[in-house]
DNA sequence: CCAAAAAATTGCGTGCACGCAATTTTGCGC
DNA sequence: GCGCAAAATTGCGTGCACGCAATTTTTTGG
């Protein structure tokens, strides 16, 4: 079975299989958990439900909760990474990096509001889901890099592994008020906007993002004796 | 039994006990761990070692490495936040924070040098290693509070999970070089200096710390819209 | 097209975390 | 001391994560 036709397949058409298998998965974790329940669905009924063996699904998830939540997070990370890339160079670093985390929490959110409100009812969901910022601070670190390439690998993690503390300060303060006024009927997110608490809590860091972009222009090439 | 003699009970005489078996649980599973090899102790071997039914392991740790990394970390939260609010008020906030944290990680890690190096060892403990530093963002929080009462609470939460970020960093970095050059003997703890590793990770976090603490004290008492 | 290699899937066995309900222990007022 | 209420311990059952080795599927080289 050779390549034919298929000349969209940059990927090498096995990682397109499990790209294929792990959706899927996500898909059947998504829709039987908003069905059953996030509690009456184990991790057996998933598998069965993409048609893979349960063994398999711990190949693809390590936590029966990742699948559900892998369904409305899965490439926030990359994106939030290509948003922080895409910004024109003249604006400052601190604007881009919370434009882009500030974006991803506003545009993505709503388009899975069911969803959302579940994961709030979960309280293993509701940790899975604050979790996955984790997931930014690679490519964010990246990213980040890539825009002042004379900042330090260390202090570039440092930075984005504290946008991503204050991202997850913001998520849990805001999926917190969704829990304490749940069924405001209508209300498909309950509490206020999430994008303004998440900006309110990155602004802290703006004073530290604006100091290293400087630092990093001024040409102060790794400076730490453990620059490694 | 009645209370005999134990005019030392300042906490209720219950918690003492509890805390008794929290030692005892944490002395046994690092003295397993140390004999046998991290891998080769079992929770209910804990259990046992402890006098205390497996079960009730589980109501004291939520894992099974939590009680061997416990062993080493135990309080530690508590330390930082008390370094922070003991430090002279005329101190800037950032230094007394980054002290506070970095001696921390300086005093007690090397005095237990064999049981860090275990850790080192086993990539579960390594993790949960890690994942001990955010117990210090609670209280850290406090003392900052404490320290600049006009600090909003939310960017008092972001500034302590960043510092934890940072520190989180730091550690990762350390146990990483520790494992690529394991077993030189006579080096108990293979890599550089941890503190000055973890006082360069902090470093980037300056900025927005003294911010925090200029703009506290010039009063602005709490400027969000989102302040609940 | 075919074999050999590489990679993914699968079943199995084990240890672990935890909800639940029964039981034991502890604290406290009398 | 007595008994009662609160709290901690315990046993049990269930679902889950994962190492390991066997098997099936895909890729690659000839």
């Amino acid at each position: 079975m050779c390549d034919s036709g298929d000349v969209t397949a940059r990927p090498t058409l096995r990682e397109r299989k499990k790209q294929a298998t792990r959706e899927a998965l996500q898909a059947a974790a998504l829709r039987l958990a908003l069905e059953h329940g996030p509690d009456n669905v184990r991790v057996d009924d998933i598998a069965e439900a993409a048609g893979v063996s349960p063994r398999t699904y711990n190949n693809y998830f390590p936590s029966r909760e990742q699948a559900i939540v892998a369904a409305v997070t899965a490439e926030r990370a990359s994106r939030v990474a290509a948003a922080v890339a895409g910004r024109p160079a003249d604006v400052g670093l601190a604007d881009a990096v919370i434009d882009a985390v500030v974006g991803q929490y506003a545009d993505s959110d709503d388009h899975a509001p069911e969803a959302l409100l579940m994961i709030t009812t979960s309280s293993a969901l509701r940790a899975c889901y604050v979790d996955t910022v984790t997931t930014i601070e690679g490519p964010l670190a990246g990213a980040l890099t890539e825009r002042c390439p004379d900042l330090d690998r260390l202090t570039a993690q440092v930075l984005s592994a504290s946008v991503g503390a204050g991202a997850r300060v913001a998520l849990r303060q805001w999926l917190e008020a969704a829990r304490v006024a749940p069924s405001m009927p209508g209300f498909v997110v309950p509490s206020g906007s999430l994008p303004d608490l998440m900006r309110t809590a990155l602004t802290p860091l703006v004073p530290a993002l604006d100091a290293a972009a400087t630092r990093a222009r001024r040409g102060s090439p790794a400076r730490t004796e453990v620059d490694h």
